[in-house]
DNA sequence: GATGAATGAGACTTCATTCAT
DNA sequence: TATGAATGAAGTCTCATTCAT
């Protein structure tokens, strides 16, 4: 699986040509341009960008600084005024950004066709390798809801991005409810709750919980076991089952 | 049930005669100052702390703010520097404070035998409720864990709280599989975790999840809702049952 | 009256046609560009110089932006730089031109023979009317004023303007002192000065007046009383009178 | 005549008695102390209002500079913050408290008992003096006027002020026309306008008056010839006549 | 023990100006 | 001639911290 890791764009060609080009007479009289040879906006938008969900993901938004945003970023500090106005709707890029790549990884999903059950697993074991792989995404939000969504509550894009989430769980539990396989009753938002703390918890509660029981909670070996409990946890909930 | 609130110091009486207590010959000698000086450093150093909980509890530490704690515990600036240090101290008295609250709180706990699956229920309601109800021990772990555990991994203290409710746990578990209403091969480590997920998450993001799903999520019918979710979550997991 | 707030270049012809007219070869040699490149080079020139004068009056230097400037005359802001080097420049610039247009308006002044005393009230309602009905002559030499003169220092023009002006009004007082109803010994410079400042000061000071006053300044109804006013004070003061 | 220029508070003593005091031994144990010995509340942000009103004055609010006012205050450009919390209530505060000097200062005009003539004669002179004197009380006013008035329609002292300044004139009219030599229907508010006009014209357009007429407006031997014609025209206008 | 006044570093932000094409 | 991207200095403001009494 890719991770989630604010990277840089992938089309992004450092110079790939220009530097250093074949005609070797002219390449003294041609003036020497500095390392990020070709600047363009979007581009450079998009690394400021990248950096910032890096940024407020480690440090929060109070934490998170402009000058090391910048710095990482090889901007001048205006150069992110100028793309973002300002650190709160930078940071609010950054939020909706974020989640902006969780819904993406969603909408690869193939809800319609497969198995429920194998559509229900796949989707729990995406969102599970998405937070625990890297934890950036998952310290945003847990940062957010330490400053009572402050900024989430201006984002209209977020609630709109919820949207195509909800409908494809909603698809695969009408699907296997019609196969027979999941029970009835089963209120999609808070199933989608349900898989999100389990798959959340041991990320956003990785530090206090590897002091509490004393190993580190961040093992591939312990996720590998706890990915298997989370799939387990989640389908014997919407199984359709008799008691022995 | 009761709030994990920090509350004023009335009813608590730690050293409250204790400076120069013995030597009566000085206490004549010594001039009589009138209110506001001497007000008692105990009780000030204490009141200081207690707001400092609640402060960096709703801000987290860098949104937590000297100025505020000064004002709301009604003292000079100073006087937190002549207690305290400085800001990290100050934060780190506050973290230690607050888990002794937590602590106390936890041993009121009752997980005694009767019926598995009712005992379990139990300990999965009480879990609900306790992080439900007031959500500033949530918060305090959210901060603490995204300082990277800066705090917790200094205490010895912590793991031992631990203990007593996975030993719970696993006396419910066995008694369960004995009488075959459990399923066999469940880890107690990771139930727990999978409880704590499935009670934390909508208390940790309420904010998010409020804005992605466009309703309150500390409504108490929704909690309602949502806690027999959790108890059904669960249930079905360590049921012992057979595919339909 | 027109206003003298700068209007947009339609209306002006300077050197429309001057760029290379005579040469019917190079005519068709040349290569026809398309915009937005060779927009012409005085007429942009032009337009940058008309927002300036605009934004300086409403601004003040200090209060002035290039880049709004830049916005409003639709350039890039490197144009403004190409064209008047810096700020300081532009604002010299913008200040001449300024005073170019009042000047032009002044001459169409006739304070000629008549009665002198309604040829004195020609003049102060002229005065009145004129820096009444528009702000920005005013506004633009409060400005000057408080740069303490840094631009009309420069100018030789500037005092130039100011003799028909005198002279008219030296015309007007000697008649009516031959006439026998206006008072020996009135200081025309003075008289002037007296004029001006009873013209000027709800125009300069209208918004502290305002709020002094707890009214609007810049009503009809106001200025038509104040006007009334203007003109008894003035004639009141050169009339040829016994105390009663 | 006193100047309205802003000066140290009078009822400072800075140092006045304690260093070096009459015990020679003991002056060295004790710690030396720094010039400004006995720092007080009120004093520091009375001299910070002041060093505001002349930088204010000077430049402007956009040109106006908080570090110029912290040093020539002498004090942390966070003490600036402290007591006046942001720029524009700084300015505010110096807006507002130029208007009380002048206020004040025509608040100590006898306007009961004396002549009538002589008690506007009075007025008249005291508001000349002190706009000519110094001209920061005029720059300021007009910057404000240029800014639109931005900050003074903030203000409600500022029109509280101006009420016994409009019944004393009220007050004087009445008289005077009570004892027959004053006109009738005569408008207090539009004579203080007039008033203001002719005292303020030769302060606030100085730099152009200067450049107009080709001579210095606020050379001392103008000043008093200009003096005696604004008392003129003001008499004049209210003077009981009959035309020759 | 307690207070009020003051400090200085560093944060966010603006704005005139230049570089490279 | 014209553009878009980028820069750096400097401005306003905040905040943890200390000084002197």
């Amino acid at each position: 699986m890719t991770t989630a890791t604010p990277k840089p764009a992938e089309d992004r060609q450092e110079d790939s040509s220009s530097p250093e080009p074949s005609d070797t007479v002219s390449a003294e009289t041609r003036p020497r341009r500095r390392s990020p040879a070709k600047r363009n906006a979007a581009v450079t938008r998009q690394r400021i960008l990248e950096v910032a969900m890096a940024e407020f993901a480690e440090h929060g938004f109070s934490g998170g600084r402009i000058d090391r945003i910048s710095a990482a970023a090889d901007v001048n500090v205006s150069m992110i005024y100028h793309y973002f106005s300002n650190k709160d709707d930078l940071y609010l890029a950054a939020l909706e950004a974020s989640y902006k790549i969780i819904r993406d990884r969603e909408k690869t999903l193939d809800v319609a066709d497969a198995n429920p059950r194998q559509a229900l697993k796949a989707l729990v074991e995406l969102t599970f390798d998405f937070l625990s792989t890297d934890s950036y995404f998952v310290r945003l939000i847990m940062n957010e809801n330490l400053m009572m969504g402050r900024m989430v509550q201006q984002s209209a894009t977020i609630p709109h991005m919820t949207r195509p989430l909800l409908d494809s769980l909603r698809t695969i539990l009408k699907s296997g409810q019609k196969a027979n396989v999941f029970r009835k009753n089963i209120d999609a938002e808070n199933l989608y709750v349900s898989i999100l703390g389990l798959c959340f918890i041991h990320v956003s509660n990785r530090y206090t919980l590897s002091s509490m029981f004393q190993h580190d909670f961040s093992e591939p070996e312990w996720l590998a076991k706890r990915r298997l409990v989370v799939v387990d946890v989640v389908t014997s909930y919407v199984a359709n089952v008799k008691a022995k």
